[in-house]
DNA sequence: TATTTTCTACGAATTATTTCGTACACAAAC
DNA sequence: GTTTGTGTACGAAATAATTCGTAGAAAATA
C-alpha cells in the first residue's frame, strides 16, 4: 500500500520551506513564512506539531528547540498531487493538463527545450518497448 | 478583478458532471455521483445549494425540480487550478509540472503527438514576437 | 541569583466542509 | 380524496483546518 499524501495549502507552504532549507526549527520556518503571510508563531508551531502527528514531518526533540524535517519527499508529493489533479480535474488526461500548463504559463526557451528533450526521450523509450 | 475559483474536491465532482451533462437537476447529478461514492440525496442537494450561493452554479427555479448549470467554465477553472499548482507545488516552474505529468502518466502516442504539435505552435509564436 | 527571552504543550474559538434528519409543499398514483 | 413519492429548505451535528492565548519549563542575559 502506498500512503496517500494530501497536504493542505498551509502544510504545503511549510513543506516547501523544509524541502528548500532542510532540517529546521519552528523559528526558522516561521521566519520565512512571516515574510509572505502574517501568522503568529504559535500558529506555525501548532501546524508543524499536527503535521508531525500526521507523519508529514519527522522531528528531533533532543534539544529544547525541536528540529523538524520533511518526512515525505518532494518528488513523491508532487507526483501524487499531479496525479490527483489529472484524475479529478482533467478526467485522466495528462496531455490536457500539460497543454493547460503550457498555455497559461509561457515557459521560456530553455524550459521548452527541456520539455522537448524529455518528450524525445519518452518516444525513444516507447519505440524500444 | 478576476474572480478566484477554488472549488473543493466534492464541488469539483459536481462541476465535472455538469460540464459533462449540461443543465441538470439535483436528482440527475446525484444519480451519477451515487455510482462512485455513497452519499445521501440531501447531501448532494445541500452541496449544490451552497455552490449556488457561492456563485459556482446557476439555477433555474421555475419548475419544482430546479435545474442547475455550471456558472464557471471548465477551461477557466482548470487554468486557475493549474496555475495554483504551479505556484504552490512547483515554485512557479510550469515545465517542472509538465515533466511530472509526463513522467508518471505515460501519455499514449496520439497524446504525445498532440503535445509536440502544441509545442511547435508555441515556438512559432515565440519566434514571431 | 533574578529577570527576560524562547520554547513547547495545551485548550479553545473560529471558520469551512461534509453529512444528514426533519418539515413541509406539491404532484402522482391509488 | 387519500396515500405515496419527490422535491426544496432549513437546522444542526461531525469533522477538519486555522488561529491564537496562556501556562509553564528551560535557557540566556543581566
Amino acid at each position: 500500500m502506498t500512503t496517500t499524501i494530501k497536504p493542505t495549502d498551509s502544510e504545503l507552504e511549510i513543506l516547501n520551506i523544509l524541502w528548500d532549507k532542510g532540517p529546521s526549527t519552528v523559528r526558522d520556518v516561521h521566519d520565512v513564512l512571516e515574510k509572505s503571510k502574517d501568522a503568529g508563531y504559535t500558529t506555525t508551531l501548532k501546524l508543524m506539531q499536527i503535521m508531525h502527528d500526521k507523519g508529514l514531518l519527522k522531528r528531533d526533540a533532543s534539544n529544547k528547540s525541536h528540529v523538524y524535517t520533511a518526512n515525505v519527499s518532494q518528488e513523491k508529493t508532487q507526483g501524487q498531487l499531479v496525479k490527483r489533479m489529472i484524475d479529478n480535474v482533467f478526467n485522466g488526461s495528462a496531455s490536457q493538463l500539460v497543454m493547460q500548463a503550457l498555455g497559461h504559463h509561457k515557459a521560456n526557451k530553455e524550459e521548452l527545450e527541456e520539455i522537448k528533450k524529455y518528450l524525445a526521450e519518452m518516444e525513444r523509450k516507447n519505440a524500444d518497448s
